[in-house]
DNA sequence: AAGTGGTCTAGACCACTAT
DNA sequence: TAGTGGTCTAGACCACTTG
């Protein structure tokens, strides 16, 4: 298994081993695994070199040690992948429903003040505005505005933006997604939103504002999301 | 500086000498620490063992390591401690506005099977149950109620409630608090709750509950914070 | 070439848990 | 008492950065 030639490391090439190894239901949350003399000597590495790569998956929250007894494979925690930076149709699959999308409107628009702060661009600048319900399980869910310069992607379409947008972006600018401010707060329906989201005028909504960052530190999106609150709870991991 | 019979460990006396001169100003942001070699001869102990205090630092952001250059001492971030886990007082002095308290009760009384479950305790347990407002500015921005079982906290006294309560868990239990859970949700005010936030009857509140966890993964308490939707927006920095 | 952090070894003793 | 993870040592070679 452990390749001591190869140019990655033994501790990662363990620490592979082993997520693989519950990847494939070989371990199951909660059990025992080997203990790390006997990762030691039946992969004849050293027991330190061992002890790294299972306190690199114990900080990641995959193995839990315990004094005395032995490592174990953690439970698989739902809200631990929903941590961070997921798009709309990730988390609702993780929450076991169903995710769809219907485009309301998507044109060219000039950027107003507001919005081209946000994004870094001189206010004008030709942008993006795409509208879109958000629905799970087909009710309506989320009602979601988004703004995108137009220079970051010369070429989007309507079609392509009805599919995989982060997807595109990431293709396109050769960079990845990796960060977002986001505010909430809490509102309550328009008229208009109201009548989007099949709910009350008036009714509570969580009122979200995202601004999406690529690795470069640009901005690439400003979004507005009204959630129904009758449906939509906010999960949140804390640490300090 | 380190003491090898003590009962605590090398590594861990190292992070604490470093921890303090970064504290006293004598390492200051920016600024290149000693090499691991270097520690490792002053203090006559194993680089393995510096590498362990260090590599401890550097997880916690307090240190940075350059390949071929050296390890450094972090830039403070503001936004890294308001990213975690923070109380409401650290939470409004970092929004520039002066935080303040009123117990509204602070009585012990039997948990039901909702807060139960939460705290992993039986139904029926005795629990404290804190009631407060939260003001910023002498202005009402919160309404809180707390639980926490009594085992955990046996001499739990309203004055001490008033003060510094999560300070005053953490040295009881010699355990720190590291982690919480909570979800957000839009709701409107109920004439209580707009009454003792000084809001109107059915106003848009932003509502939380948290779990918060010891160390050792149990619960310590269980929050419901209902928030001014006027005055107040949560602020989550997303990454992945 | 010298210094740094990154990886790795082959031992050792300790505190804790279980039987 | 045997097995586990926690700590520690005194070396070694590597890849990387800088003078």
């Amino acid at each position: 298994m452990i390749n001591k030639k190869s140019h990655l490391p033994i501790y990662y090439q363990l620490e592979e081993e082993i997520k693989k190894l519950i990847e494939e239901k070989q371990l199951q949350p909660g059990d025992l695994i080997p203990s790390e003399r006997e990762f030691s000597e039946t992969h004849e590495i050293s027991r330190m070199t061992v002890r790294q790569a299972i306190n690199n998956l114990t900080s990641e929250g995959i193995l839990e040690k315990q004094r005395g007894k032995g490592t174990f494979v953690a439970q698989a925690k739902l809200e631990q992948s929903l941590q961070g930076l997921t798009s709309f149709s990730e988390e609702m699959a993780a929450r076991g429903m169903e995710p769809s999308s219907r485009m309301l409107s998507f044109q060219r628009v000039k950027a107003t003040n507001h919005v081209a702060n946000r994004l870094e661009v001189e206010e004008g600048t030709e942008i993006y505005e795409i509208k879109r319900i958000r629905l799970a399980d087909s009710i309506p869910m989320a009602y979601e505005t988004s703004y995108m310069p137009v220079t970051l992607l010369p070429r989007l379409t309507e079609e392509v933006a009805s599919h995989s947008l982060y997807g595109y972006v990431e293709n396109e600018q050769k960079q990845s997604i990796k960060k977002a401010t986001q505010s909430i707060e809490a509102s309550s329906a328009t008229k208009e939103e109201a009548t989007i989201l099949e709910i009350e005028e008036k009714s509570s909504v969580l009122l979200f504002h995202r601004t999406g960052y690529l690795e470069n530190q640009k901005p690439f999106e400003v979004v507005k999301s009204i959630y129904r609150a009758d449906r939509y709870k906010f999960f949140i991991q804390l640490e300090r």
